[in-house]
DNA sequence: CGCAAAAATAAAAATAATTTTCATTTGTTA
DNA sequence: TAACAAATGAAAATTATTTTTATTTTTGCG
């Protein structure tokens, strides 16, 4: 409960029948107030603007604004992400796209476990090897992480085939790291694959999103992203670019933590690629 | 990480002196235009009214309240990030992380061709066969887009080896589609892909970095991102996320616009896939 | 019950804030 | 340097907010 809902439930019974409307007005559409004037607001909840006015000096603020402002502080500005319609031109669905992906990069932020991502940085710069998987959707996802391991120096493979999962998470040592990427974490192919990594006494790393799922039970430490996937985004990207963005904070951690030899394998990579540039 | 400082950012360069001063006013004095009106900000940044409600429509607002609503949800939130450093933790590093890519994505908004697009989206849809050539960094997103593609019923395909880029082209005819993606442009391997292609007849779609490169010689639609690479990102992944961003963008549309096949194929991709999920 | 007195409220007036319009200035290009 | 476009500020128009005032409602008491 933020400071001025309590502030109106203190001062509730002193007020008059109009101010409790407005209260109860307030406090059944939390946030709705903001693009309101006074005036709408005087409509919404049937009385004057006057009495307005009044409930907002009664909390202690000089006016309405006043009161409007504090309440926008105290709302969580995070933004809801709207559904494409059909009739939408591409501009408002790439508004719309990045608006999912602005909201899911926020809550992923929420629960993002640094404690885990540190551990999950520390594992992979002393591993032997290190393979990604990732099936479908999410092995665009290895795909990237595994190009930027390499890119750093690191002995990285993504394996986006399930047969070459399971032969690869067999022979893995104490000494390697798996990295499995699923959304769900329900994905069969690769909560076996990483049942068998892990039997094979390798350290696994898991990206997926927050919720209970399989792919928690052979996964030493868990990387967390958040983001409603199955709502109205029927293939969504939001929960990619999730992954993407942690798998870049991991990047760049190592960067920077394995110094002059990092930053040396990256030069090397650029300098090789240069003749592949008109 | 706080939107309207970004937009700010992303927008300056555009404004005029007296905007400009607004912006500077804004960003030197967080928080302290809460409780002013236009007519105080107006003088304090030494300028008229008008300009600063232009300023707020520049951002995207409809006026200065709304500006001001704005800004005051997002007091709280943290400032706005720099460069990358060695001595950033993990959560640092993620909040610049997606800093960049909201950059990234607000500076491609702004670059966002709808036409183009639009077209893009009709080739695709009305093509034979649909081929997406992407290296190094840039194949994941092409592995994205056919993974999407694919989703919706289109023949699509994802070419990431320079010689099967070079055989499948040769042998595209004029109802197929080519998309090639890469964020300099100056990939030879792509160039040259694409340059055949368009030999064989096929309509070639680039997804690249604005500014002048060899790729646009060889397309006949330009979709543009636009993000910084240079600056600390030695290897960005926001250019990739624009990219995906448009991807994103032209599969919703097609969702859209192909109606119930698009959406059946989307539904039997759903249920054939469910097998595979614990 | 009925009549004040007090409190609460809404309508209207006054004030203030915001937005729009339009003329002027500034900058830019040929 | 003229011609054009962009940016800006002054003023007008609109809209929002606050204050005042009249009316209504509630409450307390004989």
């Amino acid at each position: 409960m933020n400071k001025i809902a309590l502030k109106i439930k203190v001062l509730y019974k002193e007020m008059g029948k109009a101010e409790k409307r407005i209260a109860d007005w307030l406090s059944n559409n939390t946030g709705e107030i903001l693009p309101l004037s006074i005036v709408d607001l005087a409509e919404k909840c049937g009385c004057s603007e006057a009495t307005i006015v009044r409930f907002a000096k009664r909390l202690g603020f000089s006016g309405y604004q006043e009161l409007k402002i504090s309440l926008a502080q105290e709302t969580n500005s995070s933004s809801i992400s709207t559904s494409i319609t059909p009739d939408d031109t591409v501009s408002e669905i790439y508004d719309k796209v990045c608006n999912d992906i602005y909201c899911s990069l926020e809550m992923t932020k929420k629960v993002l476990d640094s404690k885990a991502l540190m551990r999950a940085c520390e594992k992979i710069m002393s591993a032997k090897r290190i393979v990604i998987f990732g099936l479908g959707n999410s092995a665009s996802a290895a795909l990237d992480a595994s190009h930027k391991l390499l890119r750093v120096g690191l002995d990285a493979c993504a394996c986006s085939d399930n047969h070459m999962q399971m032969i690869t998470a067999s022979h893995l040592t104490e000494e390697d790291v798996v990295i499995a990427i699923s959304h769900s974490g329900s994905s069969k192919d690769i909560v076996d694959a990483l049942k068998i990594a892990k039997q094979s006494g390798a350290t696994s790393i898991s990206i997926t999103n927050t919720g209970k799922s399989p792919i928690q039970k052979y996964s030493d430490i868990l990387l967390y992203t958040s983001s409603e996937e199955t709502k109205h985004n029927i293939l969504a990207l939001s929960s990619r670019i999730a992954q993407l963005s942690i798998i870049n904070a991991l990047y760049f951690y190592i960067v920077y933590h394995r110094s002059e030899k990092a930053l040396d394998a990256i030069k090397e990579t650029e300098q090789s690629l240069l003749s592949k540039k008109y």
